[in-house]
DNA sequence: AATTGTTTCAACCGCGGCCCC
DNA sequence: AGGGGCCGCGGTTGAAACAAT
């Protein structure tokens, strides 16, 4: 496979940012957009990569990013799509608006994986509840029953290959849970995976119908909000800026809101 | 105040996979 | 069909900040 070469074999600058790079780097995506990284510092007139400059867009400079310490709730949420997903860091971060995946990876090894280990359990649970609508767990304390990811997948494998065909779903649930009660009378599912679900295709419909929503109104939804278009063109005026629709979580839990018939966003 | 140990987190690295020719 | 170009992801690193002695 083509791999793109690394910043010292062209004698591209590495290390930390400078407040000027950044200022460089904002001007330019605001202007042109990023619609190629790979030609972008060349001509932004930046003598970076386009990997580092991507990685300082998304990890650092995007507008939408929000900074400060994670809350309670965002670290519950964190662990609980971990215990689902695994280290799939990308996939918990687009349930996490405004954090990226880099940050939440770095939560994850320098504060939750510590609390965790100060609460293991004496007997490991088999299953855990997530509640579609809220995003919560039917066990709310989560450091006081831990299993571990491991526990609903044979082995690390089980998340490659097809299931990036669902991560770019990712909805809230991006497993075959089963649904149950929770003593909220909320519907919570558990993450049992079947591993035949990760080598096949994704079915929408099935989806849906799992989720109780309707796939085709979420897609006629997304086809009547112009907030993406809006966004698009706002951002287009020299054919560049591309990062409409798919990147505003907000627009897409807002889709996912509506085509589910809840009236309100998740809290997170 | 100086030194040493620990923690944090921004950034790098390399791989897998998608897309296009 | 398959090879190259590129993007995105996850693991890892290392410097800076902080805490302990």
């Amino acid at each position: 496979m083509g791999r793109a070469p690394c910043c010292d074999k062209v004698g591209l600058k590495k290390g930390p940012w400078t407040p000027e790079e950044d200022q460089v780097l904002i001007n330019f995506i605001h202007l042109y957009g990023h619609s190629n990284w790979r030609a972008l510092p060349k001509q932004a007139g930046l003598l970076r990569c386009g990997k580092s400059c991507r990685l300082r867009w998304i990890n650092y400079l995007k507008p939408d990013i929000k900074r400060g310490n994670f809350s309670r709730e965002e670290e519950d949420t964190i662990i609980q799509l971990h215990e689902m997903m695994g280290n799939r860091w990308s996939a918990i971060a687009a349930r996490l608006p405004g954090r990226t995946d880099n940050e939440i990876k770095n939560v994850w090894h320098t504060h939750l994986k510590k609390r965790l280990n100060q609460n293991q359990p004496k007997k490991p649970r088999k299953t855990r509840g997530i509640n579609v609508n809220n995003i919560t767990t039917t066990t709310t304390t989560a450091e006081s029953n831990w299993s571990s990811p491991q526990e609903s997948y044979t082995t690390s494998e089980d998340f490659s290959s097809s299931a990036n065909e669902v991560s770019s779903v990712d909805l809230s649930t991006n497993d075959t849970a089963a649904p149950t009660q929770s003593s909220d009378n909320s519907m919570d599912y558990n993450p049992i995976i079947d591993d035949s679900f990760w080598e096949s295709s994704f079915d929408y419909n099935a989806f849906s119908e799992l989720l109780d929503f309707d796939y085709e109104s979420l897609h006629e939804v997304k086809q009547e909000t112009p907030e993406t278009v809006d966004y698009c063109e706002n951002n287009n005026n020299n054919g560049g800026l591309q990062y409409c629709g798919d990147e505003n979580m907000e627009f897409w839990l807002d889709v996912f809101v509506q085509a589910s018939g809840e009236s309100e966003l998740p809290e997170f």
